[in-house]
DNA sequence: CTTTTAATGTAATATCGTAACAGTTTAACT
DNA sequence: AGTTAAACTGTTACGATATTACATTAAAAG
C-alpha cells in the first residue's frame, strides 16, 4: 500500500524572500544551542546567515569571502569549523557532488532529506521523502549492510526552470 | 505489490580475487571501445587497471601514483582525462562523499546504481536496485523535479565488518 | 578564582582538480 | 601515399578545496 500523505518538498520559488526563513533559522538555531548547552558564537551565527540568506548552495571560500567584516580576511578554517559545527547541528547539509552548503530546511522535524539540485538555476531544494530513505534503508540491509548515513542528491531541471524552457 | 526478484548487489568478500574481474572489465572495455569506435589508449588501460585491481576507492593522486612505468611521474591531468573518458563509458564510478573512484561492477547491464560504502573496512560496494531509482524518480517528478542523474551514497559498515565485530 | 574545556587566530601546507597550449598520433578521405 | 581533421598527449602552471598544528583567548564548571 502506498503512503498518501503528501510528500515534503522544499523548493525555493522565484519571488521568494529570505529573510523571514533566516530569521527562523537563526532562531532555531539559538533555541536548539541553549538546548544542547552550545555557544552559537559570531562566526557560527555569521556563516548560517551567509548561507540561509542564499538557496544556491555556496562553497566555503564562498561564504568566507562574506565575512571581511572587519575588513580582515578570515583564513578559511574559519569557515570551516563553523561549517563543521551547523552540520553536526543538522542547520546546514553539505552537497558533495558540489562542494558547497545550504541551510536545511526543515529544521527541527526529525526528517530524511535527499537534495535536488537544478542544473539551470543553481538553486536547490530539499526533498523529505521518508519513502525513498526507508526504500533505500530497506535495500541495503538486504544486502547485508547496515546503513549510517544516506547522501542523496538529484540532479536535473526545476519546475520553473522546465515552465520557462 | 512488491518487486520480488533478487536484489542485484557486489560487494567483495575479502577472499575475492580481483584478476578475474579485471580481465572481465578490461575485456568489456575494449569491447565497448570498439563498438562505439573509441580508442582504448594506454592510459585508460592503466587507470581502469588499476582501479579495477582495488575495491577500496582510489583517489586521483593514488592511481597517479601507480602509473609510474617508465619512471617519470605523470601530470594529475593525465589520470583525470582517463577517468573522465572511464566515467562515460560507465567503466569508473565516482564517489563524491570520497572524492574518490570505483570500477564499475555491473558493465553492460543498464542499471542504475547506488554505493554501499563501509566506514571500517573501506570497501565500497554496489547496489543496483531499481525499485530505489524508481523511488527517487518519482518522489522528485511529484515535486516537480525532472530528473537527469542520482547520485546515492550510503555509509555504513559492511557485513563482513559487522560479523567480525 | 583557578582549572579545564571550548573557541579563536594565524601560518603553513596538504589535497583535489583544471586551463592553456604546443606537439604528436590516429583515422578518414582524397 | 599524402593531406587534413580530430583525438590524444606532454608539460607547465595554477586554481579550488580542505586540514594540521600550535599558540592564545574566552567561557563554563568546580
Amino acid at each position: 500500500m502506498e503512503d498518501m500523505e503528501a510528500l515534503p518538498v522544499r523548493f525555493p520559488s522565484r519571488q521568494h524572500n529570505h529573510s523571514s526563513c533566516v530569521n527562523k533559522l537563526l532562531g532555531d538555531a539559538e533555541e536548539e544551542c541553549r538546548r544542547q548547552k552550545l555557544r552559537f558564537t559570531e562566526h557560527r551565527r555569521k556563516v548560517l546567515e551567509i548561507i540561509a540568506s542564499s538557496h544556491k548552495p555556496l562553497g566555503a571560500y564562498d561564504i568566507l569571502e562574506q565575512m571581511n567584516f572587519s575588513g580582515r580576511r578570515q583564513a578559511p578554517v574559519v569557515a570551516y569549523r563553523a561549517l563543521d559545527f551547523l552540520i553536526n547541528l543538522g542547520l546546514v547539509h553539505r552537497l558533495n557532488s558540489l562542494n558547497a552548503f545550504v541551510a536545511c530546511m526543515a529544521v527541527g522535524e526529525d526528517h530524511t532529506a535527499q537534495f535536488l539540485i537544478c542544473r539551470q538555476c543553481k538553486n536547490v531544494g530539499e526533498l523529505n521523502s521518508n519513502r525513498v530513505s526507508e526504500r533505500i534503508e530497506k535495500d541495503a540491509v538486504e544486502a547485508g549492510f547496515q546503513v549510517d548515513q544516506q547522501l542523496v542528491e538529484i540532479i536535473g531541471i526545476c519546475y520553473e526552470c522546465v515552465e520557462s524552457g
